[in-house]
DNA sequence: GCCCGGTTTTGGTTTGGACCAATTGTGCGA
DNA sequence: TCGCACAATTGGTCCAAACCAAAACCGGGC
């Protein structure tokens, strides 16, 4: 069949792309690589870096613009709306009435299961942007707060990476709902460089289960670290 | 015609088009030109009638399904969901993307912790509360619309019991997307009278449990009850 | 130094085309 | 008649390109 035309060529994993554009930019936000107020590069140029169409930029720039993580402005170009230590949102009300030790149980409830199911589901890609997250995890020594948010960023690939929106928006409640304690309870304190080291510890064996897709090593990791961090919490007052 | 190249063309005004086909498709479910549950042409069709690109037409297609219009299902088309009886409030939209066996998963998850939770938190005010559902699903005989509510509110009196907003946070969104369940794929049908003694007498079993105390009988119990939903889940066809 | 108009950059919209994956329909053979 | 493989249909994703409109940028003229 001697097709004239075959502009798309598909060499990259089909379906990913625009989820994968996703991961990578909002990480860069989320670590400030993007810093906040900032502008981001313009879409054909970003398109051009990642090898994909402006399109697909746009598209994966939607999304994050409903996240409310950049704001647009026709000839301007793209900033960064995301704040960090986010003072100003209002999160989820739900967020607010949850105490420390109730977040906990939720969390394992959820995050065993959620680590199975994840690596059942997830694209090398997305592999790829978890194994992102953990190295600039790795190289974090005493920043608690820089620390913890990335630690937020690899537990919100790890819930997409199950591609259940139902389980995803759940676990986007926890998440505000532990942004809410690290506000108010001032964990950080307690998140020495020694604390991070174990955590650093924790979160590459966790990695590495993912990577060699071992469920039964993955979700006791997981158990393993909710365990620290009620350890952590316990020490607290 | 010898032009290399003008794909635009852009006859038609510019920046309306997709709001056009927007209303031109809405209006016509609203008016019930595509009834209820009807299908409606495919993507391609309805680019060609209106004179417009098929991504147009999926824009336009993809604000409709965010609105609650629509659903579509690669493969087989695109179904008006909108009840112009709406009862419907707006469901979070999570709900419509969630399918039914996402959905099991997430509940095959929660719910066998949650009525471990329950127990050990439930109020006598709390209990006394769903035994009055219990005897009220009891009396339900043939109107199966009717034992669905009443299983959600079991449900959620169960998930208030935990005393734990988060939980209870998360729980309603699993219900959300239950309701739309049964809103699109039409178990009712699936629910005999035969099959509606059954689950009585699941959930008989299971508030005795609770009542005694007994975790890990109730614990059981609320699996049974998921390995049922499973089975009329696989009959479905 | 300041303003004003053209040029450039940047996001916004639409087109058309190719290919993928899920579903459905169909016809042939056991 | 029953099943199963194959083809057609349908939504899902991505690409490349063109044009528009808003904003920013820049240089000349006052």
């Amino acid at each position: 069949m001697p097709n004239s035309t075959l502009p798309p060529a598909t060499t990259s994993l089909p379906g990913a792309t625009v989820k994968y554009v996703i991961e990578t930019l909002s990480t860069r936000i989320v670590t400030q690589e993007y810093a906040t107020e900032e502008r981001l590069p313009s879409e054909r140029q970003l398109a051009q870096e990642l090898g994909v169409a402006r399109n697909t930029v746009r598209e994966a720039l939607d999304q994050l613009e409903a996240r409310g993580m950049i704001r647009r402005r026709a000839g301007s170009g793209s900033f960064v709306t995301y704040d960090p230590d986010g003072q100003g949102e209002a999160l989820s009300p739900v967020a607010s009435e949850t105490g420390p030790l109730q977040l906990q149980v939720v969390r394992g409830i959820l995050e065993p299961d959620m680590v199975r199911l994840a690596i059942v589901n997830m694209s090398p890609k997305q592999i790829e942007a978890l194994s992102v997250v953990l190295s600039k995890m790795e190289a974090v020594q005493t920043d608690a707060a820089a620390f913890v948010r990335l630690e937020e960023e690899f537990h919100r690939l790890l819930a997409e990476g199950t591609g259940n929106p139902l389980l995803i928006a759940c676990y986007n409640l926890v998440l505000d709902a532990r942004r809410q304690s690290f506000r108010t309870a001032m964990y950080r304190r307690y998140l020495t460089p020694t604390r991070i080291a174990i955590y650093q510890q924790g979160y590459n064996g966790l990695f590495n289960a993912i990577a060699a897709r071992d469920i039964e090593e993955a979700s006791e990791f997981m158990k393993l670290a909710l365990i620290e961090d009620q350890r952590l919490l316990l020490q607290e007052d």
